[in-house]
This record gives structure tokens, C-alpha cells and sequence, in this order.
DNA sequence: CGGCTTATTGACAGGAGTCAACGCTGGTGG
DNA sequence: CCACCAGCGTTGACTCCTGTCAATAAGCCG
């Protein structure tokens, strides 16, 4: 709540760089910054939006992590996204302009809220922001097609060493270590994204590990060899690639 | 070829409802056609674009249609969607210029070419059109998570009934039978975009079939027990719904 | 410490993949 | 016109990966 009201702003955030202002003039950062000054604090299991929420708002990750999900008719449900600092939650909320899943804090974390509304209308003077916007959409389409390859080919195997070397070059990009990181996420949450069971996640953990793959200890990863565990990511079929 | 030139325009196309010009003013619609003058005719089999290829254009198409896949690190492909007419092709190429996977006609199919720095000016002229590009990008969003979660959370059996209720209904709101339609795209192809093997789906349309849910002959498919088909797609958990 | 959720490990079963043979269909060329 | 071929589709037998069920261990917070 403090935070509310605090100095920080598009032009001096650490994410910036991989957040709206990226590419923007420092003239079209300040007027951004006109829409981001709203604030909010997560704590942990507290959810941003819920499915069926009216689509007010875009919500820009400052810090601390996320999962979302949608509930399919049966009432189960999908984890579709983990996402991190600098990226952008609930913009499958336009069309319908209602949230299809819900987005929940796995950490304490802050956020900008972003009118849409405003960032519409800012867009609509500000080509380059326009374009980041368009990019940011189109960057979602295209790592949601890569989660489908995922879950569409990949065995079990596949998908969690996928999943952490991605968020391995996730945190290295932000400037974190690259092989040592903590999993904000639970077991049941990794399962539920690879569309797998807890326990075999688990058992896939302690393989990994047996294999000298990995070091885990709860839930802070540290990886051992990358090399290795980029090859049962990439490429584990039957056909020659 | 010589649809290339023809007088067929957004105003009176058979698809508008569906397609980009939803929701604006003729005014509007005028303008668009602008960027909307070039058709392309593509045969069976051909691609409308490939992964690598340069992106310059989006493409709505007007009839028949296509499968998008992406191509994985070790060659494996997904397809990601089944495109039908009223739907927009290469949106996820926008963040880094260049398609991240394919396009292929299913059957003859012809499109509208929009070569999207036009668009993305007359956009910026047009907030109406803007707002019509979001909520595609945003839809094609929605659609990709229900595809996560059918691949991620449902039996086989469950996620054929899914496709075939997902395009029975697509044809219908074309104003086509929802009963009655032809599947353009072979098994190995479901069963790829399914995340299953072509066996697998072919004993599945064989099961549905002797339990009177689908009649089959080819590729044409006639749906006999809807109310059935939609339980199995939905709900098939073992938790309570 | 005690009660809770989360994680690990094991035994077992079943669904979907794999391999393989065969039938069907549509196109091509003699 | 028909024979041939190649690719698609169907069906069967078998295997194995992953889910399910269950018991135990390890964290976490009051």
C-alpha cells in the first residue's frame, strides 16, 4: 500500500527494459508514465483478477511472479502462464472484454495497473508504443504456440526440462543467475502448466537429479548441466531431427 | 488468379461479419478496402508463408482453409490451428518480423492480402479498427489457452469431441450446417494439432461411430448425437465438475 | 509441539504410442 | 479403360509411459 503513492516510475524501473517503455523515447516514457501510476501489492495466493471479472485493466508485473489459468466448462483447470517481472497480464481480456482465467500471486509481489482505456487513447498518439503493443501481443501469440509444441509432442521428460531451462533464461535475462533460482511455484502448478501429475514431476525431479542434472533442495533449483538438459528438451523423439 | 482484380471488396464480402471490418462504419469500411485490394488464390498444399519468412502481411481469409504449425528445435511440428474463412493468418509474426511457423491451404482457398504497416497506419487513424485489431489478437489469445487446455487436461477421446463440436460450430455460425460438414484436413493432421497419433484418432472415430455419436464416411462427417458428443468434450474427469 | 499442506516414493493399472499388416482411394500413364 | 502406385486410413497386438491410489516424509505456521 505504501508503494501506492511511491516515486517509482516507467523512466528509473528495473524492468523497464523488458516492460512497455521498451524502445520508447524518454519523451514517451513521461507520458506513459501518466497511465502507470497506479501501484498494488500481491500477496502471496491473492489473485489479481478472477475469471468472469469485468476487463478493466492491464496489469504490468514489477516484481514477484504469477501463475494464470483458465477453467475449462468441466471446472478443471489450466495453467497457462507463468509469468515474471516486466511482462503483462490480462490481455486475452479484450475481445469480450471479461476475464476468461484468473491470474494468482505465487510470491508477494507489485504491480502497475494499466487503465486500458488510457493506454488505448495513449497508443493511439504514440505510434511507438502502439508497435510495442502489438509486439507484446504477438510475443504472447507466438510463446503460446510454443507451450502447445510442448504439450502437443514432448514427453513428460521434455516438458520439465523445457520449463526450466526457460525459466532459467527468464531470470537471466533480468539479470538473475541463470543457474541458481527459486521455483515461486508449486509441484501441483509445475504438473498442472506441463499437463502432468504432481508425482511425476516429482519422480522427474529426483531423476533429473540422480542424473546429476540438477540440485534441488525444496524448491531452489540449481542447474548443473545445462548442456544436458537442453538436449531432453530439444529433442527427444523417435524420428530423426 | 482472376479473382485478383475482381470487384468482390470488404463491404459486400461474405465473411465481414467475421473478419476485420466487424463493427465499423461504412465510412470506415471504405477506407479499409484501401489495404484490402489484393486476393491471392492458394492451392491445396501450398503455404501461405513459412517459418523464416520475412512478415509483411497478415492474411483474412475469405474461403476455404488452412493449418498453422510451428516447427520445433528438433524439427518436430505442431499444428496450432485450423483456420476457416472470416479468420486472420500470421499474427504472432509481429514481434520479431519474421513467421514463426507456417501456413498451408487445406483445399483451394483464397485470402485477402493486408500488408500490415497500412494497416497499422490507417489503425492509428481509425480507433475503431484499433480496437478491432486488439480484440482479434486478443480472441486468437483465448482460443490458444482453450487449446492448452485441452491438450493439457483431457483424454483423447475427449479432445477429438472437442475439435468436432469446436468446428461443427464454427461452420454453423458461417451460416453452414452444424450437423454436416467436411473435415478438409487429413487424420495425421488432427491428430498432430490433438496431440495424439493418427491410430489413435482413427480408433476413436471408429468408437464414436459404433456408439451412433458420428456417422463417417471419409472426410465427410455427419454429427448424429451433439448433446453426447458435448459430455464427452466437456466434462470426462474424474473429479466432480 | 501439533495440525496442515506440500512433496516424495512405491505398487499397480490403464490409456495411448509403436510397430506392422492390410484396405481404400485418387491420380497417372500405358 | 484399366493397372499400378503412393499416400491415407483402418485395425490388431503388444509395450511402456504416465496416471491413480496410497502411505510416508518434510516443511510451514500458529
Amino acid at each position: 500500500m505504501k508503494e501506492t503513492s511511491s516515486a517509482v516510475s516507467c523512466g528509473n524501473c528495473s524492468v523497464r527494459r523488458l516492460c512497455l517503455p521498451m524502445g520508447l523515447s524518454d519523451e514517451d516514457i513521461a507520458r506513459l508514465e501518466q497511465v502507470t501510476r497506479k501501484k498494488k501489492i500481491i500477496k502471496a495466493g491473492e489473485t489479481l483478477f478472477r475469471a468472469g471479472d469485468p476487463f478493466t485493466n492491464l496489469y504490468a508485473i514489477r516484481s514477484g511472479s504469477f501463475k494464470s489459468a483458465v477453467i475449462g466448462a468441466g471446472g478443471d483447470v489450466q495453467v497457462t502462464h507463468f509469468a515474471l517481472p516486466g511482462e503483462l497480464l490480462g490481455l486475452d481480456a479484450y475481445s469480450g472484454s471479461i476475464h476468461p482465467g484468473y491470474a494468482e500471486a505465487l510470491e508477494e509481489s507489485s504491480v502497475c495497473v494499466l487503465p486500458f482505456t488510457q493506454l488505448e487513447g495513449l497508443a493511439q498518439q504514440v505510434p511507438a508504443l502502439q508497435k510495442q503493443i502489438y509486439s507484446i501481443f504477438s510475443e504472447e501469440l507466438k510463446q503460446e504456440n510454443e507451450a502447445l509444441l510442448l504439450l502437443g509432442k514432448r514427453s513428460a521428460e521434455s516438458r520439465l526440462a523445457a520449463l526450466l531451462i526457460n525459466i532459467s533464461s527468464r531470470y537471466s535475462r533480468r539479470g538473475y543467475s541463470a543457474s541458481e533460482f527459486v521455483l515461486s511455484m508449486s509441484r501441483m502448478d509445475i504438473a498442472n502448466y506441463l499437463g502432468l501429475t504432481a508425482e511425476t514431476v516429482s519422480r522427474l525431479i529426483s531423476r533429473f537429479q540422480k542424473q546429476q542434472l540438477i540440485r534441488v533442495q525444496g524448491r531452489s533449483v540449481s542447474i548443473s548441466d545445462l548442456i544436458a538438459l537442453s538436449e531432453i528438451a530439444g529433442t527427444h523423439c523417435s524420428y530423426e531431427g
